[in-house]
DNA sequence: GTCTATACGAGGATAGAC
DNA sequence: GTCTATCCTCGTATAGAC
């Protein structure tokens, strides 16, 4: 059975935007590589932004369902040490990484855009709540950059000793090491 | 004393650019800015690339010393320490740090740009000699994030209760701990 | 509902006048 | 050293075929 249209420009777009970049992307490049004219991507979508905004909005969703569970959780070790479990487990769903790369990639082209914003938020507030009231500045900045580490992993494949497995597993490692005092 | 066209052309670019983003700033508003049409931006650089092309160069030549240096030098935990300390140092002037937040955010932008691709092999290297041989994948990881995490330290600025120099001291403490075993 | 044909203003870029 | 005229491609928009 067939993908519907909808689907298909937004998975052709999110791998060109990541791959080429988004104001390098030019929709007519969408719309021979599905087929069709332009003009037909405007049927689907409002605007050129409106492709992958429904997939920013995923991604999301989901973080702010991350902070939703954090809070509702004593802030312990424990607790500090699952969400990084939770979140990598995020990376790993591959339509989520691909989001998460394309964000990384396209911050100025996706500077003023509210969903942006709302996300830097959230990772602000996902960082700021892991650290005690009482914390030294290392222990503050440590931890914050816990997460940051697990992106930071998937820019380092060209490291070709190692598998994916691998770096995967010794990225936990390392940002579990971040959480420690 | 005035400064001369072409500097003033490359910092406000470079100020727009790392704003705005490269493709959505365009050579009008720099030649708005200056004072001039936007067709007089090319008597100055052959294309809208070049105009920060020297700028990169700049920033890839100095990556390329550090790299000649550690080189040069026993590679001990003593030497690494320093490598930080001089990478922190390169990011304490402003122009470098101007680049670096640059090509940052506009990773896509400068996709198949020859010095990217020369910049991103040149911190593989670094990043890669950093280990021993011998050297575990976890400390493998470890010690490449290192240099991550000075960049990274650079985004926490919006941690309101921390003052810049504190950022910065405890960046570098976090970064020194990846280097422990 | 889904698309093609066509047009508009703005973008980067070039050639050449002054 | 600065500018005009010009070109092609871009995102966007609408009218209308099927």
């Amino acid at each position: 059975m067939r993908e519907d249209t909808r689907t298909r420009i937004q998975e052709i777009a999110l791998r060109l935007f990541t791959e080429q970049g988004y104001e390098a992307t030019s929709l007519r490049e969408i719309a021979e590589e599905l087929g069709v004219t332009k003009a037909a991507l405007y049927y689907h979508f409002r605007t050129k932004d409106d492709i992958i905004a429904s997939l920013v909005e995923m991604r999301m969703t989901e973080l702010e369902e991350l902070l939703t569970w954090f809070r509702s959780r004593p802030n312990t070790l424990q607790t500090r040490r699952e969400l990084l479990e939770r979140y990598a487990e995020t990376l790993k769903r591959s339509r989520y990484l691909d989001v998460a790369k394309f964000l990384e990639r396209n911050q100025t082209a996706m500077r003023d855009h509210p969903q942006l914003t709302r996300m830097r938020e959230t990772m602000m507030t996902l960082t700021r709540e892991m650290s005690d009231p009482g914390a030294t500045p290392t222990e503050r900045i440590s931890r914050s950059m816990a997460l940051f580490a697990l992106h930071a992993g998937k820019w380092l494949t060209l490291e070709t000793e190692l598998s994916d497995e691998e770096i995967d597993k010794a990225t936990m490692e390392v940002a579990m090491r971040l959480l420690e005092p």
